[in-house]
DNA sequence: CGCACCGGGTTCTGCCATCTGC
DNA sequence: GCAGATGGCAGAACCCGGTGCG
């Protein structure tokens, strides 16, 4: 605390030496004042043109340098801010620092969003409050802010971040669902009710078009299985769900069957994306000699194929069948697809050193974790020593 | 014990466009 | 005409282990 003390008379003497040298002036008030605009307009000789309608804050940007903030960055990013008569980069600074945050953290923070420092500390108190009711420590609330100032900060309407938590715990979410969706995608919450009210209406609707017997269970697994879904547009959902069932001709059952199983995670792909990726599986899958039906079955059991670009999708799948493991068998376990090039391969040469037979022992063993892979090889290792 | 199934963790923010309200 | 509020976009996998069953 008394370092917080010092740090403010430090800048309040800087600033009062560094700009009002003459008026012998020591501002008390811990908000950057327009002083400086209104003397320099006095003080400009009148033969020079007019300065812009609304020059920076020159006590504020140096106070953000001396809080060690990207100033250029912070410029870039939102100007207005830096020309705005009265700020609280100070109280913001403060505030957060109760919180925990590092003094790195703060100008981070600052440059990365600007606007935080138009915030009063009432609001920040609350809407910290807010979140509080769903993380368990600052820390934590903290390491979201580092990551993501904007999340927080972007709104001012606590009210709206208030009903956005009472409309997502009427969906049937708990604490512990609702700390992941925060922690997760911090922007949802701040989110206009209404926007996230639209794209679970879609969500609700989709699933009583196909024939679904619980809509509101329906949007809530959806949005557990993608914690993206409510960051997305309605419109990008809604074409991906499109293309989804055009491409695989899906009956109903079928593409509801996918939405809420493993095909949710893929649905807040850019929709280019999705059908790019999905032609070039089907193209190489259709040059591997594998039929329509197997391209379906595949991406059925794992949607999260279509999340490969082409070329990690090319390496992959080449890895693969040189290793002597075939389309059919790729077809039927698709999630090996989900390790890297890098390990496959890896993991191929040492299941060729102790002769595993992938005919026999088919390639489950290709998908596990490092810990079970290894545990696995030793016992091969054994078994052929005996 | 060994395996298959399944879901979870990580990080997915930072920028631009558009409207709204003063 | 300004700044604020909010919507929307691009980007492009990999890995781990709990649990239940035979």
């Amino acid at each position: 605390m008394a370092a917080v003390r010092g740090l403010r008379a430090l800048l309040s003497l800087h600033r009062s030496v560094a700009l009002q040298p003459s008026l012998g002036f020591v501002p008390v008030q811990l908000t950057s004042t327009c002083l400086s605009r209104g003397l320099s307009s006095s003080d400009t000789k009148s033969s020079e043109p007019l300065p812009p309608v609304n020059p920076e804050n020159e006590s504020l940007l140096e106070n953000l340098n001396l809080m060690g903030v990207d100033v250029t960055k912070a410029r870039q990013r939102q100007p207005g801010v830096l020309r705005k008569a009265s700020t609280n980069e100070q109280a913001v600074a403060q505030f957060l620092k109760g919180k925990g945050a590092s003094h790195k953290v703060i100008a981070s923070i600052i440059s990365r969003y600007p606007r935080a420092i138009t915030r009063s500390i009432g609001h920040l108190e609350q809407r910290w409050e807010l979140w509080r009711n769903i993380f368990e420590t600052d820390a934590e609330i903290v390491t979201i802010l580092d990551r993501s100032p904007e999340s927080f900060f972007r709104s001012s309407d606590n009210g709206n971040l208030e009903k956005n938590i009472a409309f997502l715990i009427s969906l049937g979410m708990n604490t512990k669902e609702l700390h992941r969706l925060l922690k997760t995608a911090p922007r949802t919450f701040s989110n206009s009710v209404a926007l996230n009210r639209q794209m679970v209406e879609l969500l609700e609707d989709t699933c009583a078009e196909l024939g679904g017997k619980n809509p509101e269970k329906f949007a809530k697994v959806v949005i557990s299985r993608n914690l993206y879904i409510l960051i997305r547009s309605v419109k990008r959902v809604k074409t991906n769900i499109n293309i989804l069932r055009g491409s695989l001709k899906l009956s109903d059952s079928e593409l509801l069957a996918l939405l809420q199983g493993p095909g949710a995670e893929i649905l807040d792909l850019s929709s280019e994306y999705l059908k790019k990726n999905f032609n070039s599986l089907k193209q190489k899958m259709v040059a591997l000699h594998c039929r329509q039906a197997d391209i379906k079955k595949m991406i059925l059991s794992y949607p999260m194929v279509l999340y490969i670009g082409l070329d990690t999708l090319s390496a992959k799948l080449d890895c693969l069948l040189k290793g002597g493991i075939t389309m059919e068998q790729i077809v039927e376990k698709p999630k090996v697809l989900d390790y890297s090039t890098q390990n496959i391969a890896v993991r191929l040469e040492e299941l060729k050193k102790v002769g595993y037979d992938f005919k026999k022992n088919g390639i489950s063993v290709l998908d596990t974790s490092r810990k079970r892979f290894d545990a696995k090889l030793e016992r091969l290792a054994a078994s052929i020593d005996q």
